[in-house]
DNA sequence: CCCCGGCCTCAAGAACGCGTAAAGGCCACC
DNA sequence: GGTGGCCTTTACGCGTTCTTGAGGCCGGGG
């Protein structure tokens, strides 16, 4: 499901988008203020950011800047100015859109779904991650090595599924638990020891020195190519 | 250069996109048609295409079909039609954004700057914090010195985060403790000295006199670049 | 000159998180 | 009703990380 961080202090805006959004199958996160924008950010990892640009604590430019810092996620400013100034520094700073106030909802979903669009088009990338090991084919849901096809439990599958969308990055212990296990699991860490002793047993060429499937302790987990 | 596929069928416009945009250092293509703006397009690759959608052969829609049957080449819509379901259609088909005429050449600039950046991300690693000695990555939860990764403990990570978020500004103690240790610890400012000594050993050049991880005595710490 | 607050360094024990093995429960399939 | 696969849970040893205290350095103010 495609979720949406929508980021307003008119509680009746944040209300008509999320009734609007939800209807038609977005998963609608919200917050009313520049610094808990970006907490929910971090923590929640959005597909797409609305952002209005007069927040009470922080400056609209420094909110994209904040986001742009370490994502690429696709952010859409609405804004009540409409002078082509407001505009261009919100463009430059690094948004991807920008809907005037009063804005028509379809317009605005519209906008949306191509951002959402291009983000996921720019992540479609080949479907197989491959390492020296081992190789992961996200779109046919198996693994190789050696040639020879590897059987993953679907708890398995479930991880490494989510590491391998993130080559190289951290993936957090309680991410990994929440979209494996479910939210009511967020803190059954020894699940991930494991599971991931039970993968480097299958994927690894020395299981008690991963080189691909590595912890960061107390963080999470990574997926080295 | 960036190169752009300007089309549209009245002179006055193309000429005065013609001569903004070869001001600013862009390769301009031009058709007046929807068919040779399809044969101007695959022969000459632009990097971005601003489309007309009243042209005199072709539906505008049926040009961004044209298009996106082969590229992805971010397009620009120019219509005189404000109503929703004109924008909505042109979106859907494939269209990046949509400007209605008459529009500010300031904006459609912003907004052309905005789809070339996205397109040139689109094969860019995560967006990093760097200085002269070592580079932060967010995304990734990395610091990488002289191409070698360094390892951080959570806590360790915990500061450079927030630091890097905040480059070049002071933050205060208080801030730092409340963030990683939690609001019990805000008065421990001597976690802090032991914590910035470790991560001065890893990170500086010369951990005695610390040229990026600058101490700003009673007030707070600052993360030069 | 000396004192004092704030900072840096070092070291050691406590606390924590990780890997591993193994056992029990559940469910589907035979 | 048995069997095998998968998931959950417990226990323990080990290495790393955190916390805490003590001592030294430096600069400003008395």
């Amino acid at each position: 499901m495609t979720s949406v961080l929508v980021v307003d202090d008119e509680p009746q805006i944040v209300r008509a988008l999320r009734i609007n959004l939800s209807a038609r199958g977005y998963d609608v996160m919200t917050a009313y203020d520049g610094k808990s924008a970006l907490a929910v950010a971090v923590e929640g990892k959005p597909d797409v950011v609305v952002l209005d640009l007069g927040l009470p604590d922080l400056d609209g430019v420094d909110v994209i800047a904040g986001l742009r810092g370490w994502s690429t996620i696709p952010i859409i400013v609405l804004s009540a100015r409409t002078d082509s100034p407001a505009k261009v520094e919100a463009l430059d700073a690094g948004a991807d859109d920008y809907v005037t106030k009063p804005f028509g909802m379809d317009e605005l979903l519209a906008r949306l779904r191509a951002a959402v669009r291009r983000a996921s088009a720019r992540d479609a990338g080949d479907p197989v991650v491959e390492t020296a090991s081992f190789v992961v084919d996200l779109a046919a849901k198996k693994v190789r090595r050696d040639g020879r096809e590897v059987h993953l439990t679907p708890t398995e599958w479930g991880l490494v599924e989510i590491l391998a969308r993130n080559p190289g990055r951290l993936v957090s212990q309680k991410q990994l638990l929440q979209e494996v296990w479910g939210p009511m699991h967020v803190n059954e860490s020894q699940y991930l020891r494991v599971y991931f002793a039970q993968l480097r047993r299958k994927l690894e060429d020395d299981p008690a020195h991963p080189r691909h499937l590595v912890t960061e302790p107390g963080m999470g987990y990574r997926f080295e190519l």
